[in-house]
DNA sequence: TAAAAATACTCCATAGGTATTTTAT
DNA sequence: ATAAAATACCTATGGAGTATTTTTA
């Protein structure tokens, strides 16, 4: 099962393109960083950055598994809106007990 | 964040109705479930399933946290499928070069 | 040679197990 | 009294940090 937590990393990566970047992004050190690629890497069975020195290119199954972190992100988004929605009509409940105490 | 394995454990534990099935049928043992399910409601702050003695039920809040996991796990199952097909385009060019050789 | 990433190692947090207690039928 | 869940406690794995080495621009 993939990591989230290594997930967000790879997404972080991505977009900053920098393994010290997405580090401080993220609060991390690069070692961790370098370790939760080396992970989902290890996972897959497949390289998700192709590595010319410095600089770093997106392999094909990079690419489909960034398309799967957005999906999972709305999903997520998806479940904090019905989640706060929960939570207000419960808040309401509540409400409605105290007026008619 | 949600630990993906809690969730997985919370969906056993609404299917079989029971800690201890739910622990034979995931490979674990019954505490590490009642675990998971602490985890989960400290987590998000609320119980998700009201305790009658030995039986129990879903709050509503554990419902809009089972439609998640549902969501989460079509989610999961497409990534699989491109994936599939990804490692399998791969292996067709594989197969290319060889033929090409 | 100076930067960025990888590696080595160490430590600590937490997940999961065993043993036990509590609870409800 | 028995069966199921909760709690206590212990251990081991792995996640994250520091220090260091390797790499390349």
């Amino acid at each position: 099962m993939l990591n989230t937590q290594h997930l967000i990393t790879f997404k972080a990566l991505v977009e900053t393109g920098s393994f010290t970047k997405t580090a401080k992004q993220l609060g991390l050190t690069q070692p961790a960083v370098s370790q939760h690629i080396q992970k989902l890497e290890r996972d897959l069975g497949e390289p998700l950055l192709i590595r010319h020195g410095r600089t770093t290119d997106m392999t094909p199954a990079g690419e489909v598994l960034l398309q799967h972190i957005t999906e999972l992100e709305l999903c997520y988004q998806d479940f904090i809106a019905s989640w706060q929605s929960h939570v207000e009509s419960k808040s309401n409940d509540v409400f409605k007990e105290i007026k008619s105490a």
